[in-house]
DNA sequence: CGTCAGGTAGCCA
DNA sequence: TGGCTACCTGAC
């Protein structure tokens, strides 16, 4: 049964494809999603969505519809650089993922490629999770964390020395705590992260952001690091801190959705 | 074969 | 505050 929705401001392929989600395949123009231990499609065309084996709320949580963009496209929209990444990929939304789901991944991200972090969530799935179905595809749910107990059993998803931070994690912390920490100031809640081993500030800024509605996060990798560099500091190297400040002064509250579309904006323009 | 990616931990000044 | 390096695996 397909269901459909109009949205306003919306772009389904940028939002999917810009690297802060990694479960979901593309065939022809549908995509394949997998969350926590949900699996439907989703195709777009124009203003229409489409879609199957999901709920409408879900869907609206998941993909932020209920959030008002443009206004937050506005109040992001500060300088030249920034104001063409938005006229490039306008409709392009942060995605509300599993907290669990998505501290996880992100601990498998260090120093990985894209396709190598989409493996190893992959076979996690597959050895720990249940099987889910839509139509005859066959898909796999997240692991909860009482599945992983010890590193020896997730040998076959080769995370190196990624192990120890996924096997600690999943003793140390659950769903509800994660979620709880919504009730924190964002400088609590990422503190509270990076407690946690294998999370330092970017894993940290990626959960707040990518799972627990912090739009002040603004997860800092080398590319955005270099891009920030070139952009705004005409090449000049720039310290940490100072990086930090600039970001959380010229970008403000939602520095998150300036990063989602700087990010994607500096991805695909290669310098 | 060697080199490197890229985020974190742990050490150091 | 920040510089350095090991960490494991896979791509090149």
């Amino acid at each position: 049964m397909t269901h459909r929705l109009r949205i306003d401001l919306f772009s389904l392929k940028d939002t999917l494809e810009c690297g802060q989600f990694f479960r979901f395949t593309k065939i022809m123009n549908t995509y394949i999603v997998q969350s926590s231990d949900r699996i439907f499609s989703l195709w777009q065309k124009g203003d229409i969505l489409f879609y199957e084996g999901v709920e409408e709320p879900f869907l609206i949580h998941f993909l932020r519809l209920d959030e008002e963009l443009d206004s937050i496209l506005k109040e992001i929209d500060r300088d030249p650089i920034v104001h063409q990444a938005i006229q490039k990929y306008r409709g392009m939304r942060l995605i509300r993922q599993d907290p669990w789901e998505c501290l996880l991944s992100f601990l498998c991200s260090s120093a990985k490629s894209i396709s190598h972090i989409r493996s190893m969530i992959e076979i996690l799935c597959k050895s720990f999770g249940r099987k889910i179905f839509y139509g005859n595809i066959i898909g796999y749910g997240f692991p909860e964390p009482l599945c992983i107990k010890t590193s020896l059993q997730l040998e076959s998803v080769r995370a190196g020395f990624r192990t120890n931070y996924l096997v600690k994690a999943s003793q140390c912390i659950n769903r509800s705590q994660l979620l709880g920490l919504k009730s924190l100031s964002y400088s609590e809640a990422r503190q509270s992260l990076t407690m946690l081993s294998g999370v330092g500030k970017k894993v940290a800024d990626c959960t707040l952001l990518y799972s627990l509605d912090f739009l002040e996060a603004f997860p800092m990798d080398t590319w955005i690091r270099k891009g920030l560099q070139r952009a705004y500091f005409g090449g000049r190297w720039t310290g940490e801190k100072e990086t930090e400040n600039f970001v959380s002064n010229h970008f403000g509250p939602f520095a998150g959705y300036a990063q989602l579309y700087l990010y994607h904006y500096w991805r695909n323009h290669r310098f």
